[in-house]
DNA sequence: TGTACATCAGTGAACGCGCGTTCACTGATGTAC
DNA sequence: TGTACATCAGTGAACGCGCGTTCACTGATGTAC
């Protein structure tokens, strides 16, 4: 043991999720390696079972954390006092941006969602997707918005699933300019879709 | 050796192919292990490395294969003679239904999607790819798409996104009906987008 | 204030599983002569 | 038509790596008396 290291470590509870916090973010879920976080923090292979039941329990806290920051930034990218299409389009522009900037936080945040959050009252809904509802919320108040319910699954699901077209799939390596485009385009799509009144079969 | 085999399979790739097929189809991704998918067949482990340079080559063989089945799949469900509207909202609706009956196969067909293909003049775009396309230049021709370049891309992120939300994300679990509904909500509003031209931000 | 002792956070060796892949080989097949 | 020989598709043992997790342990800490 190096010397002035306490035998204790103190709170390695949290310095476990935040060595894992620095593996995720470069590597992703897969790097989420129980030697290597003990390892960085300088402490012996099994001492994070003292903290974490499994590799799962630590992953899970991650996750949170991750999901948590995640909104952080996405909040702080709303504009100041925006009309409620704005903050709509603020959120979801946000979502896309976090995950092409933070591609391995953005795969562990999404890895381990729980399902049921909407039936189950005790778990919260993942912070980012509260803001979501709030910005739906706020388009719904103004009567902008052609029908509240179930409105958040177009969006999600467009702002997701662009981001894994940009990350994985056919998007990748795409100059950032035409990405931002091609993100900007897909959001306002369905944005509009969301409030025109249009037959379409 | 078992009597009444003979020691040459006659036609070993495409077996490993489709035995690869019937484990991906139940397990995925990682269910493409090598002793499966040989010990299938009925040959040793290393038996498929004279066919296939290593795991990597099989798996996009299998996921070639699959691709083309989901855009066959997808085609026969379209309507017998729709209008361009019907038509993209049933290449959405078939991409999704695919994913939710499939989704080994799901998994598989986009875990190996190259990029660039659309600068790559060489490689031809996934075949579901193909119908979703052609159903926007119908569109286009008809005069009602607000603009075609690019258009693939909300598309494509919506149906992506909303497979991936009903697979692994937080509508997993959801009633049939419910999902469906959703579905429907989801790819409508998109192509509603697509249509109008309201100015979002 | 000092001591016994329970408790808890660490250690380090090693187990054990999954799994791609290599290696030296052997059996079957086809072709030149 | 028969034979020698190159070629190719198989075999089976085993290597080797990654990695979660268990186990018996030891050092430090706090509390009862």
């Amino acid at each position: 043991m190096p010397v002035g290291q306490p035998y204790h470590h103190g709170n390695l509870r949290e310095a476990l999720v935040e060595a894992g916090l620095e593996l995720t973010r470069s590597g992703g879920e897969r790097a989420l390696v129980m030697r290597d976080v003990t390892g960085r923090v300088g402490v012996s292979a099994t001492a994070a079972y003292r903290h974490f039941a499994d590799r799962d329990a630590l992953l899970e806290a991650i996750a949170d954390r991750i999901r948590q920051g995640m909104a952080d930034r996405m909040h702080a990218l709303e504009p100041a006092d925006p009309s409620p299409r704005a903050l709509l389009r603020a959120v979801g522009l946000g979502y896309i941006g976090f995950a092409l900037a933070e591609p391995g936080w953005f795969e562990v945040a999404f890895s381990t969602i729980e399902p049921h959050w909407g039936d189950d009252a005790e778990a919260s809904p993942p912070p980012p997707l509260q803001l979501l509802v709030a910005a739906l919320d706020q388009l719904d108040a103004s009567g902008e918005l052609a029908v509240r319910e179930g409105a958040e699954w177009p969006c999600w699901s467009a702002v997701h699933g662009f981001a894994l077209l940009a990350l994985q799939g056919p998007l990748r390596g795409l100059e950032p300019e035409a990405l931002r485009a091609a993100a900007e385009r897909t959001v306002d799509d369905v944005i509009a879709g969301l409030l025109a009144r249009v037959p379409v079969a």
